[in-house]
RNA sequence: GGGCACAUAGCUCAGUCUGGACAGAGCGUCGGACUUCUAAUCCGACGGCCGCGGGUUCAAAUCCCGUUGUGCCCGCCA
């Protein structure tokens, strides 16, 4: 309803300045402080005291009064406070909100008819995932589900490396030792952390033995890029192996989260249907390209780039990039547009990518990224090669087990006679102990760095995830407790109309505008900041308005439809960010 | 050396795109509230030259320039 709301104030401004033959192209709305009685705001009455040569507080007055409440449905009273127009709005705009509310799937704004590609993660299939990477999926997988309630259709796709240096390398030290020759169990018994140890023990062989014997390793790896390159099915195979077994453990991991994608897409798959070569050719006919050193190569200053491109190497193999190259304009074939979560180390790699798929003729504006800091620890970055970091598995478990003990600790004090069994308990569990991790990472700014902290990391005071889980389980209850559902006749917002109570139907009337704002800009960090929001509402309403023992029968069922329609606000919210919403805590 | 990010209360962060009403939360500290729909809650107090210096503007945390600190990038790796 605020989306509505908006846009008659933007109706309004409008009429009422060109009613004053005054210039509309800076409205100058916004959201108003707290302690005012008003849901939105303008601040142009600073710009038309010029025009009307007289004082903004004048010029407010006058194009206030120029305004008629009367030809709008939810704009109420429209007053000034010295220079600042603020808007009130209806009880209409109260009443529909809650009925609109109602709706299970209430923040779900209507479908578009434009398809997005949102690619994340994508980590190369070299071990274990690592909490340096975990903001990827955690994010990704945010962003996804942003879009998709913003009425997108969306797919979710994990691009896998598997015809680079790394998984050459891993392939052949994956044939080459045994199991003796290593020197630990696997940490975990899955695939990741058992090959994982190959390709670490590969690694380290590289760095440490003679010339002789690297050189002979560097011709057997050589031979395995060459055969991918070449189109060698017996080499495919042998990576595939090696490939597929170490993404196969990761996505149970990452499923954990749970982070679920539609098609996992290997880089190979441009090499051998010919797309690379064919956007090497074109690329060499581009102005832009050159022959220099003996690798064919991009200039890209025209773009802001001062970074020379190879996209062919001198022997004429396809670099990462030129097989992305190809990955991309297969998604601008199949989608309307196409969305990448990427670590910023790879923001170079970005922009070149950019430049070069408008060089190829595509609209480059189709593409957007995302882009996120690492989390690191405090003495320094995760590096699966290297083996330092913390692992995603065993944060969430110990968040998990952090969470158990949380429950049984407050089991003692339960007011609530509903007694939890084992089951219960670590389903609350789970859902706090990885909704807190989940959280954590997605209301954060992507852009900015993170230090991984054990305490921190598994706080569930502060600013988190059981906070408003918490909410939603209090809804629940109240709404258990209720005889039957809460319907659309239930509702006279007339009833609702303490400051507790305008306050939370206020905040819930914004949620599909949060919705759209952070799907525009792909920002989910925005609805983590609205859960906050929308939670403290509901909690001063908790505390102020009884709801099952309410002084009347129609303000118990209009309260009854207040909390449900908070309920779905909370759930769908948190449902965009992943974290899960329990019936009870 | 060049490029890109980040810097807001003791700590962790919103707000910055699109400049506007005294800069907001949480944690921590201190003081209060459970015979009541779940106290993983709520109420109150304390706490800020919004890194620093200039500039633009009626108005700057927000825009511009400079500067300091931190991170990332600058490969015929991915």
């Amino acid at each position: 309803m605020f989306r509505a709301f908006r846009a008659e104030v933007a109706d309004a401004l409008t009429a009422g300045l060109e009613s004053l033959e005054l210039p509309t192209g800076d409205l100058g709305i916004e959201e108003p402080p707290e302690d005012l009685d008003a849901t939105l705001a303008s601040s142009v009455a600073f710009r038309l005291a010029g025009e009307l040569e007289t004082a903004p507080p004048q010029a407010a007055a006058e194009l206030a009064a120029a305004i008629d409440s009367a030809d709008y449905e939810y704009i109420g009273a429209v007053t000034t406070k010295g220079p600042y127009i603020n808007f009130r709005t209806t009880d209409r705009y109260r009443q529909e909100t809650v009925e609109a509310a109602q709706a299970d799937d209430y923040g779900h704004l209507p479908e578009r008819d434009e398809s997005v590609v949102v690619e994340h993660t994508s980590a190369n299939p070299t071990g274990p995932v690592h909490v340096g990477r975990a903001r990827n999926p955690i994010l990704g997988d945010a962003v996804a589900n942003t879009l998709d309630m913003a009425g997108y259709d969306v797919e979710r796709h994990y691009y896998v490396n598997d015809a680079g240096r790394q998984m050459a390398v891993f392939t052949w030290a994956y044939e080459k030792f045994d199991e003796s020759d290593l020197d630990s169990e696997p940490a975990r018994d899955r695939a990741e952390y058992d090959l994982v140890r190959y390709y670490r023990k590969g690694n380290s062989f590289l760095e440490d033995a003679d010339e002789a014997t690297t050189e002979a390793a560097e011709d057997e790896i050589a031979a395995i890029m060459q055969g991918l390159e070449a189109g060698d099915e017996d080499t495919y195979e042998r990576v595939g192996e090696v490939v597929d077994t170490v993404l196969g453990g990761m996505k149970d991991c990452l499923a954990r989260l749970p982070a679920e994608f539609d098609e996992f897409v290997k880089e190979t798959r441009f090499m051998r249907d010919g797309s690379t070569d064919d956007v090497a050719a074109r690329l060499k006919d581009s102005e832009y390209a050159v022959y220099d050193e003996e690798a064919w190569q991009l200039e890209l200053d025209a773009f802001g780039i001062d970074k020379n491109l190879v996209f062919l190497r001198s022997d004429e193999t396809s670099l990462y990039t030129t097989r992305d190259l190809a990955h991309h304009e297969w998604k601008f074939a199949n989608f309307d547009r196409a969305v990448t979560v990427l670590g910023e180390d790879h923001k170079l790699q970005a922009s070149q990518l950019q430049a070069t798929l408008d060089i190829l003729g595509n609209d480059p504006d189709r593409l957007d990224d995302v882009i996120y800091s690492y989390v690191n620890l405090p003495e320094g970055k995760m590096s699966t090669r290297r083996g330092t970091g913390v692992m995603l598995d065993d944060l969430l478990d110990e968040a998990i087990d952090r969470a158990r003990e949380e429950v049984e600790d407050r089991l003692g004090d339960r007011i609530r006679d509903d007694d939890l069994d084992e089951e219960d308990i670590e389903r609350i569990a789970h859902q706090v102990g990885i909704g807190a991790v989940r959280y954590d990472i997605v209301s954060k700014q992507p852009t900015k760095g993170i230090t991984f902290k054990w305490d921190e990391a598994l706080d569930f005071e502060a600013q988190s995830a059981p906070y408003v889980q918490y909410v939603h389980a209090r809804c629940c209850g109240i709404l258990d407790e209720a005889d039957g559902e809460p319907t659309a006749e239930d509702i006279d917002s007339t009833a609702l109309s303490t400051p507790e109570e305008a306050a939370l139907i206020d905040a819930i009337a914004r949620f599909p505008a949060v919705i759209e704002d952070a799907a525009d800009e792909c920002k989910p960090h925005r609805v983590a900041t609205y859960t906050r929001e929308v939670a403290d509402a509901f909690n001063a309403f908790y505390r102020s308005c009884p709801v099952l023992s309410a002084d009347t029968a129609a303000t118990r069922r209009s309260r009854l439809a207040l909390v449900a329609a908070a309920q779905h606000a909370v759930a769908n919210a948190l449902a965009v960010l992943g974290v899960e919403a329990p019936d009870s805590m």
